[in-house]
DNA sequence: CGTTACCAAT
């Protein structure tokens, strides 16, 4: 739709351009820029050489920000060294050209041959220059502007002051942020957004609360929440459901977008409804209300879709993120991008959507992503989880992209997700010897891949390394696997002294450890234990009595079980039976335990049966 | 006649 506008305009400035003056080219080149058309801008650029308008200041000043927008820095200057008297114009949309394609150092470098040239910074050049030291971080440079600013007297210009406010933050000095801010003569909503960040960047989660007393002055002040404001706050909400004191005021807020009819999916403000999704995909229970916001957005562009999609696949609604990201293109023609393309792999992972999974690849492929780390990473852990071990080694092994520590993990991981724990380990080696250095996930990755495929030694050695060549800080994921490996090795005993002193609180996972391998080794006693821990840990979670009731089944102490059974009720608690799944054809089938209910039941039963008594005679065979 | 800048980021 747009492209189709902006090659509307270019066919009029073609055919009757002898006509064009140049206030017309500064429309086309407003379009150009508008548009982000180098296309456009080109033509634009052509008709100002054919026109003789090139010492034409507006033309110039338009040009250089359209050709830095294109992300064409090199043409900006070579339009800018032609102009012969350079005002403060020209000199302002090339730094600001520079800044906006990260080119500092030529930014700064212009800057400095204004200040020694006849034409004097002004607060634009200031609050560009200001706002690019935030940008590199130097809180050095960034006070000497500071001082130039306040010499020059431009620190009582609002815009300036939210530079210089922006450049502290990002410099990590919030106590500059709030001095300019408590010494400002007027205040904007910029200003208000910029201290909020600030504060809100701040580690002290104490101060969190103090947070909505910063909106309620801002509104005593007289300056109305922006979107900015209400976007940033919307971002800052938490799930409410489990850290008591976090910050939660999203309800409000929607309702203050509602109020003062902010317009969702107009523009510049698709950022607000992002966020509005955003934030009630993490209140676990309010996903449908994320999707009203969705639905009554005017229009809806490839960030809102992808938040929408992220939501799903965050709590656990992967067929609707599918049906999301399909529809996203069918329905509405908007081509997903890098991250619309992160978000759903996982789904595909998830539900083993190998179809799924390859189609997103093969799009990356057309796309020129696949040369992307974090989505190769993603593509990594899609294969090995759908069971294609080598498509994901392949992917592995591509050159074009500088492997991380998630790709050295998720590979790994892999290998020990289909019992291969001597490929993982091989692997592990490899990436030791190339220098790189494990973090806690790998360590987890080669660790339960040792595990899974009983190299208990191995894993036993390799955990002794990482805490003392490595230095990894011990997580309760590292815990479960170190639980995992003594336990089965049948040191339930070194075990469970382990659980007791180590430095971490033992979670749920680290207890589960211990109940598998206590099963394993036929330990009940030791069982009964980790169960009585696991419950304490998680007096909600149903399996955790059902497995106890289990085990107080197999030595039939019925009126044991008959006790947890009724704990459980009254409690209130209902275990969700289990299912397992498959997809065939794009349609997914489920089946509980003795589950009748598929069309097909008869002839499923009868295959089940045949493949029974057929891994039966391979047994006898042995 | 008209040009250049700050605050958020899926």
């Amino acid at each position: 739709m747009i492209l189709f506008s902006a090659r509307n305009s270019f066919t009029l400035l073609t055919s009757t351009s002898r006509s064009y003056t140049s206030a017309t080219l500064l429309h086309f080149l407003q379009l150009s820029a508008a548009h982000r058309s180098l296309r456009l801008t080109k033509h634009s650029h052509t008709q100002i050489l054919s026109l003789g308008l090139t010492q034409n200041s507006f033309l110039a000043t338009k040009l250089v920000t359209a050709y830095a927008i294109c992300g064409h820095p090199s043409r900006s200057r070579l339009v800018f060294d032609s102009v012969e008297y350079k005002n403060v114009y020209l000199h302002n949309s090339l730094i600001s050209g520079y800044a906006k394609n990260y080119a500092y150092y030529e930014a700064f470098d212009l800057f400095n041959d204004m200040c020694y040239s006849n034409v004097s910074p002004d607060e634009f050049t200031l609050a560009t220059i200001a706002k690019m030291c935030g940008d590199v971080k130097d809180l050095n440079v960034g006070s000497l502007i500071h001082g130039k600013i306040i010499k020059i007297g431009f620190n009582e210009d609002v815009v300036v002051a939210n530079s210089l406010m922006s450049m502290y933050n990002r410099c990590g000095k919030f106590s500059g942020t709030k001095n300019l801010f408590d010494e400002m003569p007027q205040r904007n909503a910029g200003s208000w957004n910029v201290l909020i960040k600030g504060y809100s960047n701040l580690e002290d989660c104490s101060l969190e609360l103090g947070l909505w007393e910063i909106v309620k002055c801002m509104q005593i002040d007289g300056v109305k929440l922006d979107a900015f404001t209400v976007s940033s706050l919307l971002s800052l909400c938490g799930d409410n459901d489990d850290t008591a004191g976090k910050w939660d005021y999203g309800r409000e807020l929607h309702c203050y977008i509602v109020r003062n009819e902010f317009d969702l999916g107009l523009d510049s403000d698709f950022h607000l409804g992002c966020c509005l999704i955003d934030m009630y995909s993490k209140k676990s229970d309010n996903l449908d209300v994320g999707r009203r916001v969705f639905d009554q957005m005017k229009r809806r562009n490839v960030y809102a879709w992808t938040a929408m999609i992220n939501g799903y696949v965050q709590n656990g609604a992967l067929d609707e993120a599918l049906v999301l990201f399909c529809e996203m293109q069918v329905r509405d023609r908007t081509e997903p991008n890098k991250v619309s393309l992160l978000s759903v792999l996982p789904a595909c992972s998830s539900l083993v959507g190998l179809t799924g999974g390859k189609q997103i690849h093969g799009f990356a492929i057309r796309k020129d992503l696949n040369h992307d780390l974090s989505l190769c990473n993603a593509l990594i852990d899609m294969y090995s989880k759908c069971g294609s071990l080598d498509s994901a080694r392949r992917v592995f092994e591509d050159s074009s992209f500088q492997k991380d520590s998630i790709s050295w993990s998720s590979m790994i991981s892999g290998y020990g997700l289909h019992g291969k724990g001597e490929e993982a380990v091989l692997l592990y080696d490899k990436m030791l010897s190339l220098g790189a250095k494990p973090d806690m996930i790998t360590v987890v990755g080669v660790l339960s891949a040792c595990s899974k495929s009983g190299l208990i030694n191995k894993g036993l050695n390799i955990y002794d390394s990482v805490i003392n060549v490595y230095g990894i800080n011990l997580t309760t994921e590292i815990c479960s696997c170190v639980v995992d490996l003594l336990g089965r090795a049948g040191q339930l005993d070194r075990a469970f002294d382990f659980i007791k002193t180590m430095p971490v609180e033992p979670s749920p996972s680290v207890w589960g450890a211990l109940v598998s391998a206590s099963v394993m080794h036929g330990n009940s006693e030791m069982q009964e234990l980790a169960y009585r821990f696991l419950i304490q840990l998680e007096p909600d979670n149903p399996s955790n009595y059902i497995s106890l009731s289990n085990v107080y089944a197999s030595s039939k102490r019925w009126d044991v079980v008959a006790k947890v059974r009724a704990t459980m009720k009254d409690r209130g608690l209902r275990k969700a039976p289990g299912c397992s799944w498959i997809s065939i054809h794009d349609r997914t089938h489920c089946f509980y335990v003795a589950d009748k209910a598929h069309p097909h039941s008869k002839s499923i039963y009868e295959m089940l049966d045949n493949l029974v008594l057929i891994m039966k005679g391979a047994m006898v065979d042995r």
